[in-house]
DNA sequence: TAATTTAGTGTTGAAATAACACTATATAAA
DNA sequence: TTTATATAGTGTTATTTCAACACTAAATTA
């Protein structure tokens, strides 16, 4: 019979994330050194079980704060994986998520408690379990959403250059990108707020400062915007 | 502790597959008619439990095809529900799949034994649980896999028309395309096969019938297309 | 004050897309 | 046998979008 209830097929639940940052160069992701068996000494997604009586993403957003101290981070539930010796202890099924942050105010005490590290994604380390095919998945996720969601402001700082928007389009797509044409289709979304005030750090001409502005960034969220690089 | 191995936290994961066919006019869903309670005689997506050493796309096909005798049908993993009262006997956490199968193979007797009856998607009835927004979230995976794979041959029977086809994706994209320009785009893919026998049925004139190249299509899966429509 | 470095800015040709209407053909009815 | 009918089949053009491309401006440092 199908549709029985039992308790005699009940299964653990994983939730693995994959943390996405950019640090002005390149597109990064947060990995763990394992501190216990199987696979101790090897670098792995962050993850956590799923508890009695918590959804899914709560779940996801607890294990990523309880690594990094972040909240209110964008996550998005991305795909679950059932292989059945994915993990070698004991069958586990885990649901991934990625999630995209802003590096510039991360708690760096609490990643390095965890033995946490930044790597950048072309040349991370091989991970444990089926982790490689997780994120290889949240990549091409990412990529997409490029075109979906203006989600790039996610990693930056408050206040950004063009050009730092731009070097991380060009970080997650993999190529580069005419400057020109980049930043007639990004205004052409009309979500950023063009500030008076200059960035004179990355050069002796100083560039402007933009901030994307919220309401119309929500508008575009729901009316579904298409943006192809 | 997080990572913990424990039993205490197992749950009970549930599969339900959201089955498109088409009938030349309306895109369908397959919904049975819940024979047990809680909402017996509602209607509902099907559904099954995943068994102890199964991977998750296995429960999919054998819940596809225990209602259906359906095999060989194409599956994708959706999303996975976790809402605390999603099913009000008990915690449940459910993975979503939908289906495409070709209307013209299928068992009948076996549908009707299981109370099954397919529906327009466009008045389709209120589902149980959760299982309204599971269909929603597939008929929009769905437009956007149009874009990415040629996912229309899957609901279309081994030979067909220009028109059918055109019917199919208007349906699936619920807006009416431009004849001339839907095959010339459909053309320039260069996965169909010009019969020369003709289907006389739906018109005076009778109509070239069409089939896919295998070979191509296969090929042109790996190389990722794209197909604005 | 000259040199350096990155910021900022438009145009044009090519390609893709969308809008559009008439003829051909087989059958059925007169 | 002729005519009416219903759907099949077929190209062109204007519009829009996209991609390629290079020089001047501004501030700092030497």
């Amino acid at each position: 019979m199908l549709n029985s209830y039992s308790a005699t097929d009940k299964v653990l639940l994983a939730v693995d994330c994959i943390i996405f940052g950019f640090d002005n160069e390149d597109l990064k992701i947060l990995l763990v050194k394992r501190d216990f068996e199987p696979e101790k000494g090897k670098w792995s997604l962050m993850g956590g079980f799923l508890k009695k009586d918590e959804v899914l993403n709560t779940a996801a957003t607890r294990i990523l704060n309880y690594y990094t101290g972040f909240q209110d981070v964008y996550m998005e539930q991305l795909y679950t994986f059932s292989e059945i010796d994915r993990d070698p202890v004991e069958r586990t099924i885990s649901v991934a998520y990625y999630a995209l942050i802003n590096v510039e105010n991360h708690n760096e005490e609490l990643i390095q408690n965890y033995n946490a590290e930044w790597f950048s994604v072309k040349d991370a380390p091989k991970l444990i379990f089926d982790h490689d095919k997780m994120l290889r998945h949240a990549i091409s996720r990412l990529r997409y959403r490029t075109s979906t969601k203006p989600i790039g402001f996610e990693l930056l700082p408050e206040k950004f250059t063009m050009r730092q928007l731009q070097k991380l389009y060009e970080a997650i797509l993999s190529k580069e990108l005419d400057k020109r044409n980049f930043i007639s289709k990004i205004n052409s979304l009309d979500v950023l707020i063009k500030l008076d005030e200059k960035d004179m750090l990355s050069s002796r001409k100083g560039s402007y400062l933009y901030t994307f502005d919220k309401e119309k960034y929500e508008e575009k969220l729901l009316n579904d915007f298409v943006l192809n690089l």
